[in-house]
DNA sequence: CGGCGCGGTCAAATCGATTCGACATGCGCT
DNA sequence: AGCGCATGTCGAATCGATTTGACCGCGCCG
């Protein structure tokens, strides 16, 4: 049992010819499926055990296959960023329990800092028979291009369908639609917005119409339409990124010294739960009481506990579904099955953070 | 740019077919620092566009290198779970940029839910040219086996030193010492610990001495051997992970019914800043004043904006540099060096939630 | 003017498995 | 007894690249 360079580590053929077997007979012994006598299996793997033999080399098993049985996983950001919502966290789940059935191994891209068109290396060489991209496409996405001149199949979610690719996307107009019914249909006509990123750049601050007419990110597009097929919000606040920090400053202006305190939202709807977490959280820092001076509705469903007393009011959505959907629409393509999209339905579960408005 | 089926992508034989060299100098070409003059690789690279070749296949250069490019990343529980912590995620973090300077990809392993010597099939079969095992082996570690079984290279992450590994480990238990030196020398007695899982099984409660001496798991052993360098805990809390619900419960038990409320503990050291966070907040719901009437001390050094207006008084540690260690490590193993092993240093820092013992 | 060396190109071996078609054996059936 | 078929085994081709050593022609130097 000592030490093994690479170069006699023990191969098929060794096995073979050790079992006294034709290469092709001890690949079958091993395939477990082929023709094989069980006295002639055995007296393979007894050769393999003597050699330390564990299976074949899973690189050779895939040049011939022209299979490497792994998928690219594009999260869109750094591991600490991308993994600091709990949604992508869920969603990542999903999709390595679905993958996992077809023995499909998931390899972690990480966004990049640079340019414009810059993309992960990983994309350009790394091996792997689709890539799922899971959170959607921009408009002109140069990995989605990259993935494209490859011929890697690509699977979406989120947002924008691609040609060829199934998409796996979540009904967030609707879902944000019904939030801001709730929050009207119990009176709120002054409701503030807290929004996800717009686009690639890091931007925090109120925005205009102009801007909002440009945002090219994709549950960020929807939910923004939702919300206005309900009401125009009295203000749309801009974040770089779904976290609670960004929630809380920007709850912060919009409750603090936005406006006087007579016009001050009686409602906020934010994009995210991380955000709507932080609105409650800035909310009371000021001395407001939820929901009784200013409502907060969210959109996840996600459980967090240290919100506690609060329940937050929010958008349930299947969110480990939507990751074993996306495992499920890769293993469809390699199965060369027909791309087929689907929108997962989302519901409202209202907490302890919405309540009538005010009066006055 | 019609769909190409597998068996009509463009390969280096075609494309040194088309641009009227030999393979050989195809492949030099793309090597890049192979002798070759400028119009012969243009050639080829002519050649390669007019066919949409974007460079050579990954398994055929994986199986001739006899490297895959891929390290396996042990996670050691689903990812919803392991990646609910921050810790991992900013482990990953490190790791992942570390692997990325040098091509490296992240094959992400989950644990599995099975008995006791069931591994991730991945484990077993995926290509990967080294494995990191991020929390630790257990005494007896299947995963472990299995990959060496394999002669698959590891670098273990905390705690048990395995032969011809090198391992990542931090310096717990003397943070450990340090959090209950800063907590005596407040002039506190009375110190209730919540301490991380045991082992592999999901408990909670109370535990005795014979359980502690039974401990399986690295960080768990060394923070509980680090606080008791310093002072005896008045009781020992065990928590089957390291989440806000587990450590608020804990803390309700031990600062609500546990004790007559004149023996109540009145400082509280957890294994981890979220179990730590869910004792502040435990603490608040039970209206008792932070650090007026219990003082709370973690362990990581988190960022936890939403515990806020508190800032945890914690050990922190070198989280993403732990990550960015076990890559170089891997990366070091992958280049034939000898392996070595590091111990980074940890630092308490002190927040607001830990203060002067309560007289009386 | 001849030989040496070097830059550039190529043929062939190799990495480790899978799989197709051929082949040998033995059995059953007529 | 002879034919056909099923069963089990094997040889050889193949997946797509990298790399070594041979080879060739040209320029430079003696």
């Amino acid at each position: 049992m000592g030490r093994r360079t690479p170069s006699n580590r023990p191969t098929l053929a060794r096995v073979a010819e050790r079992a006294g077997v034709s290469v092709s007979t001890a690949s079958l012994a091993f395939s477990g499926s082929g023709p094989i006598t069980p006295e002639t299996r055995d007296k393979v793997f007894a050769a393999a055990t003597d050699l330390g033999y564990t299976g074949p080399n899973p690189l050779g098993r895939q040049l011939r296959r022209g299979r490497s049985g792994i998928i690219g996983v594009v999260i869109g950001d750094h591991p600490r960023r991308a993994f600091r919502d709990p949604v992508a966290v869920q969603v990542l789940d999903g999709l390595v329990d679905a993958l996992g059935t077809e023995k499909l191994g998931v390899l972690l891209i990480p966004g990049v800092d640079g340019g414009e068109d810059a993309v992960d290396p990983l994309i350009e060489t790394a091996a792997m028979d689709v890539a799922v991209l899971v959170w959607g496409v921009l408009t002109k996405d140069p990995t989605l291009a990259a993935l494209q001149r490859r011929d890697v199949p690509v699977v979406v979610g989120e947002g924008r369908a691609v040609e060829g690719a199934p998409l796996v996307a979540l009904e967030d107009r609707a879902g944000a639609a019904e939030a801001v019914r709730h929050l009207v249909e119990l009176g709120h006509t002054r409701i503030a917005e807290i929004s996800l990123p717009f686009g690639r750049g890091e931007r925090s601050g109120p925005v205009d119409a102009d801007r909002i007419s440009r945002a090219d990110r994709t549950p960020t597009v929807h939910r923004m339409a939702g919300i206005r097929d309900v009401v125009e919000p009295v203000i749309t606040w801009e974040t770089p990124a779904s976290l609670v920090e960004h929630g809380r400053d920007a709850a912060t202006e919009i409750l603090g010294t936005w406006v006087p305190a007579s016009e001050r939202p009686t409602a906020i709807v934010a994009h995210s739960d991380l955000l709507a977490a932080g609105a409650v959280i800035a909310a009371r820092e000021l001395g407001l009481r939820i929901p009784e001076d200013v409502s907060v509705a969210g959109f996840d469903g996600l459980d967090l506990p240290w919100l506690s007393p609060d329940v937050l009011t929010s958008v349930h959505q299947p969110l480990r579904e939507k990751g074993t959907r996306l495992g499920q629409a890769a293993i469809g393509l390699l199965a060369g099955e027909e791309p087929t999209s689907v929108s997962l339905p989302v519901g409202l579960v209202p907490g302890t953070t919405t309540g009538p408005a005010p009066v006055g």
